[in-house]
DNA sequence: GTTGGTTAAACTGTCGACAGTCGTCAATCG
DNA sequence: CGATTGACGACTGTCGACAGTTTAACCAAC
């Protein structure tokens, strides 16, 4: 039984309610609110929120769409845990989307793509400097998504997006270990570098390693932290 | 205005209804009940089936993250229709998808996955050869999704059974046009010699042309019913 | 002390109802 | 005659309530 984020009826005020909910779970969820395999009363929620419980299910739904949680018939909803396996698959998932992605992209790699990433590596390297854990990520992501969005595929970056929600959980899972802002500058320019060549090898290797860090990173976290590998409930 | 599929509550009897509402609403939009771009009353669709708004709404909301809905805030939810270039989309993230699939499956090939793609392709041929187009998409989908499943992802799988939806809702958009078994079963054992040969160029040549094929013949049958290209209602 | 059965509480799945909003159509004005 | 505005109707978003089921606790028997 995790503690509400905020104050009964202060933060949810007006229509749309189901996205307000949707994003106060997710929050709960990441900031690990609530714990993995918890289960979540709707009624709980309900109060909580100073909502009816309509808008807390159709939110619950969504979420499970997007692989937050899991519901079991007449059980309710359950965070989702991730087992090492699943950890795997996610990342393997990721490479896929980006390896297609990364191609399409160089085959119609234009001045403003061009433009727009490098400046949001910019914008990288400022959160990792600023030492927020949190809005580094999302800059980091953001940089991966507007590589998927300059692919021009609207249906793969919609994958994309999907998953961002399960990477969110996974890298959220470890220690918040701070990376140097030169590193990520490097590790990203590389991309931009294999883009502007055009070449589809080039491209693949760069987004290979790139990914490749990324998941040993996250991997070697969640062994650190605490081995998540087998002990999780995983129900389907 | 679509007519209901069956009579009002002889087809939703016990629960589990919001799985029930999304397979009648499944197959209502897929066999072209509701047309693109038409709006769906939820009170209506509530008489027809004998049940309340919430599990309509709740299915409804299900068929919109597969994909085959869209809703407009405070309009309700809506057929998707698709134009020309998601189409193109559709297919090319298919082409990801499978890609990486085959290629991951050629590393882990085991004899199990042989046997069963096999039988899968001998069920296919068969259902060809009935001459009952549904049940021929259907086990040609199955094929595929036995490749995706032998891949050994589950996130993967995932994805693919997402995309899925659209691609049913993609294939029955044409004329149901008859291709003859032995072309059928030809085209399939091709990917299972390239898989057999587990080199991950072959397969990928293989998948590139068996889906290329695929795409081409349902753009080439959309353009000849009916240019879906512009006319859509796609609202986002 | 452990195990099995029984009862009670809590929860989910579903329902009907109410309020606010949007689209439609008709009447009015320019 | 065309455009604008107003009211009407239908619909969605949300709520509280009820029924069936699952979970948990408690008691009894071994």
């Amino acid at each position: 039984m995790a503690p509400p984020l905020a104050a009964p009826n202060t933060f949810i005020q007006q229509h749309n309610l189901v996205e307000q909910v949707a994003d106060y779970l997710t929050q709960a969820i990441i900031q690990q609110h609530f714990l993995p395999g918890e289960r979540l009363s709707e009624v709980q929620l309900s109060k909580d929120l100073g909502v009816s419980r309509a808008p807390v299910r159709e939110a619950a739904r969504l979420l499970e769409s997007r692989g937050l949680l899991i519901s079991k018939p007449r059980r309710g909803f359950f965070v989702r845990a991730l087992n090492g396996v699943e950890l795997e698959d996610v990342f393997d998932l990721r490479l896929c989307l980006e390896r297609h992605a990364i191609q399409r992209l160089a085959e119609r790699y234009s001045a403003e793509a061009e433009r727009a990433l490098k400046h949001q590596v910019d914008v990288l390297c400022e959160a990792a400097a600023s030492n927020d854990g949190t809005r580094r990520i999302e800059e980091d992501l953001q940089f991966h998504r507007l590589m998927l969005h300059y692919a021009g595929n609207e249906r793969l970056l919609r994958a994309f997006d999907n998953l961002t929600h399960e990477l969110r959980l996974c890298i959220t899972l470890i220690t918040n270990t701070h990376e140097a802002p030169d590193t990520i500058a490097t590790s990203h320019f590389k991309l931009l570098d294999a883009l502007a060549s055009g070449q589809p090898d080039t491209c693949r290797e760069a987004i290979d390693y790139h990914i490749g860090v990324a998941r040993d990173f996250v991997v070697k976290g969640v062994s650190d932290t605490g081995d998540h590998h087998h002990e999780d409930v995983l129900p389907r």
